[in-house]
DNA sequence: TTAAATATATAGGATGTCTTATATTTATGC
DNA sequence: GCATAAATATAAGACATCCTATATATTTAA
């Protein structure tokens, strides 16, 4: 995901996408289409599908397969990690947005 | 900087730094408690120095040694740079933190 | 002046986020 | 059926962010 500005701006890409399917359950396509309307640019296959990988085998999140695609849900360990890591994210960057 | 919820929370020390400086000039050691206190725990020298060395390189910040510390302001790219780089997290975590 | 504390700096290693490129599986259209 | 498209998956490599450990410079205290 490129970005113009001088400094990195990457990280958060686990939680951007644990965050997501705490409001609703998305296969990797949406999941893919919802950070790009924010990003501006959609991750590719081979950074969007290693992280859905790396999240569930730590139990985080669910895949469902049906048909073409795999829908992901929360599991209860990613429920309480993703509120964990909302708070931490407000704490340690919400003053960036404040006005 | 360790954390303890199941994702990883790493990234955006550098834009965090920017976004710091643009609001005073600080030396080294007053950004790592002001990184502290919005993440709850100091960045280590061998992770806080480096990105400042790094920003300087790049030319975004400018340090000026006085006695024991080394102050840092933004420089006018560095100030372009905070200004696109807070418009970019905003439109991409901008929602997270709405209430 | 010497010792301790403070601030800065560098080296080497681990990991997540990125890339490009390639492969596999399933659905769709002819 | 057969080719194409869509969705998922994996591999290899680059880089920022994190760590621990060590080193250097300057100030402060004894």
């Amino acid at each position: 995901m490129a970005h113009s500005c001088g400094c990195d701006m990457r990280g958060f890409l686990s939680f951007q996408i644990l965050w997501l399917l705490s409001k609703s359950e998305l296969c990797g396509e949406e999941l893919a289409v919802e950070i790009e309307k924010r990003r501006g640019e959609k991750p590719k296959p081979g950074t969007l599908y290693p992280a859905l990988k790396d999240l569930s085998e730590k139990g985080l999140v669910k895949g469902r397969k049906s048909g073409k695609t795999v829908s992901y849900v929360l599991t209860d360990d990613g429920m309480a990690a993703v509120k964990e890591a909302k708070a931490y994210f407000i704490r340690s960057f919400g003053d960036i947005l404040a006005r």
